[in-house]
DNA sequence: GAAGTATGTCGCAAATATACGACATTAAGT
DNA sequence: ACTTAATGTCGTATATTTGCGACATACTTC
């Protein structure tokens, strides 16, 4: 019953946070900033960019993938992946008013002193 | 060793994916959002506002804390609580860097298909 | 000093996450 | 058909996260 608190939570806070989540492994990062890279949708060369075996590498992208924050398509053989980036966009949207909303009000006192 | 891989990865990865994964609990984000609305930094109070057991809002915090994103200072009984929002400015703009360079990229192709 | 209150830490149980090898599946080439 | 190659899934071992009760600590107040 580890999550078993979680639905009594904001929806905005568990989508939030389910987002962070998927982006809490370093591995993720670097897939979504190697599909950033490459125009093309490199499919399991990913892995062989990654210190991560192939099985690994799937996996990461298969949580990425359940997201939808990628997308695969089957070409014959391989598979290539893509970012939704509409879907980053809508996020990055997000976690801008989170990050606003966390930086308007006031800050720590005089010499990072709590100003209660 | 289920980590192990983790310094293999840039310092900038390790990072976003820390901070990521400090923001990959609701009541993490519930927290960050609580001191942000409130603009005298409550201490146990938070326990309270939250549906979890004092003891559990109370390693959430220290999670916070490790990361410098809350600092606690004791106030005689209680202790205040309040964000370090010049680490989560800082922070903001390397999400929005982030997700910036994986929107700028060409997206899939129509109907979502890739483009490979 | 005794009693009460607010916090944090420790220890434990259950659930998840991480990582990988072995296997199954599918498609291309011969 | 048979082989080869690329992917994903399954099973498994280990580490981490989550959640809470019990305890210890520290600081008021009487």
């Amino acid at each position: 019953m580890t999550y078993a608190k979680t639905a009594a939570f904001t929806e905005e806070q568990q989508h939030l946070s389910r987002v962070a989540k998927a982006l809490a492994h370093p591995a993720r990062v670097a897939i979504i900033q190697l599909l950033a890279s490459k125009q093309t949708c490199i499919s399991g060369d990913i892995a062989a960019e990654l210190p991560l075996s192939r099985t690994t590498v799937s996996q990461h992208l298969q949580e990425l993938k359940a997201l939808d924050l990628i997308r695969g398509e089957i070409d014959g053989l391989t598979v290539c992946y893509c970012l939704n980036t509409e879907l980053l966009q809508r996020v990055h949207q997000q976690f801008t008013a989170f990050f606003l909303e966390a930086t308007s009000g006031a800050t720590c006192g005089p010499d990072d002193a709590c100003a209660c």
